[in-house]
RNA sequence: GGGGUGGUAGUUCAGUUGGUUAGAACGCCUGCCUGUCACGCAGGAGGUCGCGAGUUCGAGUCUCGUCCAUCCCGCCA
């Protein structure tokens, strides 16, 4: 039974006391930091969300001192009494309330805390197990860091949301509940009670409605999207998510850019108070590839990868000479400075990594004491060894790695050893990457249109409603894959932060596209896009826009690992919400009401 | 669907070549302690070694399977 003493009211935080209050009384409510019972004084650090205050409880004051005796960290309290001066040399310098404390003489207990399945401090409950943190998320959550990274995509969001607000744009919700769209990401589906025997599926993004939003003269549309993908997760995926959704009618690519970057600009100010810098650089998709050997370059160190191609092909080492003649072959390097002392471990999961991409191998050349050390060194020439050398600025200590293969999977390859050997300097201490360090960049000049060999068609780069560069359009019936798309994302150290691009509102050029390039059948374009076609006949203007992932933007502006740090209740690898316990079975019922029957292997689960 | 890593006390971990009663720190419980702030001191409780088979005289340790978590590949128009 919680015992209370007395009514009253808080009247400060726990961040709030200073000298200036001493003498005079306050309340302060909170939880349980730490208690400190030295049998004749007891200490209660007592914390709120915005700091910590030194409770006292003193013997004189019999009732409160003999409640004190049975606290438990997180219980809840609430103390009232007179703000005292800390005696010299008592003083607690670490804390802003540091030079006072509460002399407590009211206390009302509000809820003693059962004994923690796991420590809180910040040090210890990082390396708990995060399935039992996700069982009880409200605790992990409580911990004064997460409390602060929720309150900063708080302020992310709502950066974003006057930063729009200022720009004369209507935040629109559109449906959860949309149809079924199978060419995209695999997705949730919804049964539909009243239509027996169909479906929605919760939408992968609102792109379908903010396009007709356009169509209906919104012009500036804005939507803070919860978004549904049924795909396998990562560290940086989630089932459910949050994107900074956009659209706007009357707007070139320019618009889109300077826009997306000063909406930024303000995030990082109102978050981190920083100013970054714009414009952002801009790169062209084919240059990201060849130097980084990804579409989403991390800017933050160099390391870049060079071709080699020409080089070798007259190469008496048949290996990369073989691959520098053939079709799309290309034969490229990179060096990772100063990690020639490499393990012999290490190089084997470079080149397990390597392996999985498709390589045959992973050839390599070590600059140690003097002299290049390399399996493959017998086999290049003293041209092409120069030739490497000075392109590539090998020295002492460095170790150079190489890959041939198709264009694509070189660069795929060498773009992961990059990552990979980053890491590693990363760890040895000889590559420094400070944490405020924000490497913005726009890449562009995509193609419309790759080629699925599986598939044997073509398939759209971004998505279909991509408008192309208006000058490849005659293109678009030779040579689909030279055809450039109006198309852009935005890459943040590495990660991809959001993507988007002008669209098609021409309805027959969309109509085009989606029967003559995708080669989709005519009924199924009717059945899927139909009411856009005929949308777009109706006075569709011109339009572009962006999404940009919430969840990834603040888990890199707050420096975190992975976006379950900075979402409320995540759900793990499986798709389980720990705490609830979700997703569940259900009765038979139910079941029953939505013309659904399960079948035996997941009857047998329950 | 595939690969890697991990699972031992409430928590984080150690546990030798397969060998007696599975340890430490923190937490918890009891007692002492009037100035601490990671308070201190003394004592104590706490374990189906994820689960299931197998090998063995004997398994935390070896083998196989399985479950869970996590990282990655595939996947994410």
């Amino acid at each position: 039974m919680p015992i209370q003493f007395v009514k009253m009211k808080r009247t400060h935080t726990c961040n709030q006391l200073r000298a200036s209050d001493i003498g005079s009384q306050a309340t302060l409510i909170g939880w349980v930091n730490s208690v400190r019972d030295h049998g004749g004084v007891i200490f209660v650090d007592l914390r709120d969300r915005d700091g910590i205050t030194q409770v006292v409880f003193h013997p004189e004051n019999a009732d409160v001192y003999a409640a004190a005796q049975k606290l438990r960290d997180e219980s809840v309290i609430q103390v009232g009494g007179e703000v005292r001066k800390r005696e010299e040399g008592t003083v607690n310098e670490s804390l802003a309330t540091g030079e006072v404390e509460l002399d407590c003489t009211k206390m009302t207990i509000h809820n003693i805390c059962d004994v923690l399945p796991f420590p809180l401090d910040d040090d210890k409950a990082d390396k708990v197990n995060e399935d039992l943190r996700l069982q009880y998320r409200y605790l992990d959550l409580r911990r004064p860091r997460n409390i602060k990274l929720m309150r900063m995509r708080h302020k992310a969001a709502k950066a974003v949301r006057d930063y729009l607000d200022s720009q004369d744009f209507t935040e629109v919700e559109t449906p959860v509940l949309f149809k079924s769209t199978p060419e995209g990401a695999r997705e949730f589906l919804v049964p539909s009670r009243l239509n027996p025997g169909q479906f929605y599926a919760l939408n992968q993004s609102p792109q379908q409605y903010k396009q007709m939003l356009m169509v209906a003269g919104i012009e500036r549309y804005y939507q803070l999207a919860k978004c549904f993908r049924d795909e396998d997760l990562r560290a940086d995926r989630q089932p459910e998510f949050t994107q900074i959704d956009i659209e706007l009618s009357f707007v070139e690519r320019e618009d889109m850019y300077s826009l997306i970057e000063n909406m930024l600009k303000k995030v990082w100010k109102d978050t981190l108070g920083m100013d970054i810098k714009t414009p952002f650089l801009r790169m062209p998709f084919r240059e990201a590839m060849d130097k980084y050997g990804v579409d989403k370059p991390d800017m933050r160190f160099e390391m870049l990868i060079e071709d080699f191609t020409e080089t070798f092909k007259e190469s008496s080492f048949k290996v990369f000479a073989s691959v520098a003649n053939s079709q799309d072959g290309a034969v490229k390097a990179i060096n990772a400075k100063g990690l020639a002392d490499i393990t012999q471990g290490e190089l084997k999961n470079l080149e397990d990594f390597a392996r999985t991409l498709g390589a045959k191998g992973l050839a390599f050349i070590k600059a140690e004491n003097g002299a290049w050390k390399s399996p493959i060194l017998k086999f290049l020439s003293q041209a092409e060894q120069d030739e490497l050398k000075k392109r590539l600025n090998i020295e002492d200590g460095d170790i150079v790695f190489f890959a041939a293969s198709k264009w694509e999977q070189a660069c795929a390859i060498l773009g992961r050893i990059r990552l990979e050997a980053a890491k590693l300097l990363t760890a040895r201490g000889k590559l420094d990457i400070p944490a405020d360090d924000f490497r913005f960049l726009w890449v562009v000049d995509f193609p419309l249109m790759t080629y699925d060999e599986e598939a044997g068609r073509y398939v759209s780069t971004h998505h279909p409603f991509t408008s192309p560069v208006e000058e490849d359009i005659p293109l678009l019936d030779t040579n689909p894959t030279v055809v450039r798309g109006q198309h852009y994302d935005i890459v943040l150290n590495g990660v991809e932060l959001g993507g988007g691009s002008i669209r098609i509102h021409n309805p027959a050029l969309q109509e085009k596209v989606f029967k003559d390039v995708l080669k989709i059948p005519a009924d199924v374009v009717e059945s899927r896009f139909g009411y856009m076609l005929k949308a777009f006949k109706f006075g569709a203007p011109p339009h572009g826009g962006i999404a940009l992932g919430l969840d990834r933007l603040v888990s890199i502006l707050t420096n975190r690992p992975s976006i379950r740090d900075i979402i409320a209740f995540p759900k793990t690898q499986k798709g389980q919400d720990l705490m609830a316990q979700s997703p569940c079975p259900v009765t038979e019922k139910q079941l029953k009401d939505l013309f659904i029957s399960v079948n035996e292997v997941d009857a047998a689960a329950k």
